[in-house]
DNA sequence: ATTTTTTACGAAATCGTTTTCGTTGTTTTT
DNA sequence: AAAAACAACGAAAACGATTTCGTAAAAAAT
């Protein structure tokens, strides 16, 4: 049961390959008879069209490109997932890659998504992207973009994102309000948005409380994970010791528990910990996290149904749209002072 | 900068389409002069073939196809990283498909791949798959498959697995070590080759322990989390209380520390954990959860590698073959007897 | 000087589908 | 009865790249 195609059928029928097209695709050239046959053939032999012809010919692969940075971290599974069940919804393939936060290999992805292999992207950054050439040439060879989460504000087109100034002020206020005066930042990344956003709003709790801001409580982590435990250990043992971390990604707040069990400090009696996280675990984590959920799915579901949209509508150029959905607060042991 | 081909080439430098092809697949038949005018100006206009034109010509997609029962857990993304790593290697592209562990829609997704969308596939099964045609079919319509962890016995091809019998044993051996008699097994499903696997190496420990088995310890959970939760909390409150749990996959663990949190029962003091897992969180938990880790990521890299060996070789029937890894077992507090 | 070989290129078929035009008969309209 | 409309189908041209097969001119061999 190999591959069999319309000149098959047509042989078969002893009639056109038009024809036969025609009646597969229901045509009111066809009449009703001749159509019945054909299908019934179809069925029997399992028919099924090449794929590529057809996108050849009609110029729409049925497939779009998921760009995120990595996959070991809930939130983009979760967001994946999201725009996955959409596809399905809608008879979409979805091609999955990764950057590993790499700039250079987001360029060569999007490179190769130039000629027409995919009919949209959606796409979070990694955080080493430093320019967006490589996205507005793909803007302009006519595949549409959503963004996600690590956005770009310098192209115009649908972006989905959540209220990260705002969880940043409530997560950073939620500390102060526990008792915390020292309150480390562990940033992720300059170039992104996300990162900057969440930091403002870690800046506004103090301006609103009066507390003055120790730049040195900044800390600017990488994609380096054993950079990183140096570094929040570092912060943790050094002159201006922290009463508390609100880390700006999962890993961060991870790695946080890690130096605390080898130095040995306490949580939440010495360092209290707040993270932006999308961990299925972090209820069960000792001390349990207090955590500011994104919702993930969602926010795939949304960027996938605002593609199809577009697609549906054959037009690549989406009208720009910042869609903002909120975080969730969820108060844990890890910034408990009842301890 | 859009749609750029091979016909617009040949226009511009006044040469036909067939030897503006032939430059920039670099044959000898064309001048080392022409070549370089022709490569020149590709780049210039950015020219980049249309990946569909070449699948038609040659029936090759450059794409795989990966299907896994979720995305929402560490075992399976790290396989299919592991994959990814090893197709963008070969220039190969994903399609990312998930189950959720039902076979219907794992029925309907092979069927959609019948058709040369994708040149193989790696694939691990739903564990509420009970045959095997779709995936027959496939194969005869000679689109190659490598299984992974939740592999189909009965088909013959590639499959990677790991020493689960042995895991099993070693795992419940572990627990009966440290002084545990009524170990409880929670079951994900009958239908696959994994959990059956896991629990004849637990059968396996008794038998070697003199220990008899009690039947009733053995919970069949499903892929109903709240229901999953029922079952374990009336396991845990019912007459024939164990005083250790053997999960055969993380999601169950997880839910038998939620349900200690629930019933105020102490891990491991009342009850000792062992769990199948890929959770990067496992030493942070509250206890830290003792683990049989698989190796995903490397599962990932072989199945793809074996898949893309037969694919270069153009042969679409991949010769039988078990590839079993080992793996391994991280004692942590949720075993400890000491406390 | 003639034949053979080589070099460098072009025409056209091909992959499998869709779609635009014909081109027949047949039916309806005036 | 002539004209117009329609129904049902087929031929052929796309879509864009690859590849086989020619073929002309130049180079080499006889």
């Amino acid at each position: 049961m190999s591959k069999i195609n319309l000149k098959d059928l047509a042989k078969k029928l002893n009639i056109s390959v038009s024809s036969v097209s025609k009646a597969l695709r229901d045509s009111h050239e066809i009449a009703e008879e001749t159509k019945k046959k054909v299908r019934a053939l179809a069925l029997e032999l399992g028919y099924s069209p090449n794929p590529y012809a057809g996108f050849l010919r009609n110029q729409k692969s049925k497939t779009i490109a998921l760009i995120a940075p990595e996959l070991t971290n809930n939130f983009f599974v979760q967001a994946i997932s999201g725009a996955e069940s959409i596809a399905q919804e809608h008879d979409y393939h979805i091609l999955v890659y990764t950057t590993n936060d790499d700039f250079e290999k987001e360029k060569s992805i999007t490179s190769h998504l130039m000629n027409g292999r995919v009919d949209g992207v959606i796409i979070s950054l990694a955080s080493t992207t430093k320019s967006f050439n490589h996205l507005t040439d793909l803007i302009e060879a006519g595949i549409p973009i959503v963004f996600f989460d690590r956005i770009c504000h310098e192209i115009e087109t649908a972006k989905i994102t959540t209220n990260d100034f705002t969880s940043g002020f409530i997560a950073t206020e939620h500390l102060i309000n526990n008792g915390c005066k020292k309150i480390a930042y562990l940033s992720i990344s300059e170039n992104l948005s996300i990162d900057n956003k969440r930091k403002q709003g870690y800046f506004e709790a103090f301006n609103k409380h009066d507390i003055k801001i120790d730049e040195s409580l900044i800390v600017k982590c990488s994609n380096d994970e054993t950079n990183n435990l140096t570094l929040i250990k570092a912060l943790l043992t050094g002159q201006h010791k922290p009463d508390a971390i609100f880390a700006s990604i999962e890993k961060l707040a991870l790695l946080t528990y890690t130096a605390c069990i080898e130095l040995g400090i306490k949580i939440p009696q010495d360092l209290k910990v707040i993270s932006f996280s999308n961990l299925r675990t972090a209820s069960l984590l000792n001390p349990s996290l207090t955590t500011i959920t994104q919702p993930a799915f969602e926010m795939g579901e949304i960027a996938a149904k605002i593609l199809f949209k577009y697609l549906a509508k054959r037009r690549s150029i989406i009208t720009n749209e910042n869609i903002v959905l909120k975080s969730e607060l969820t108060i844990r042991n890890s910034t408990n002072n009842k301890y």
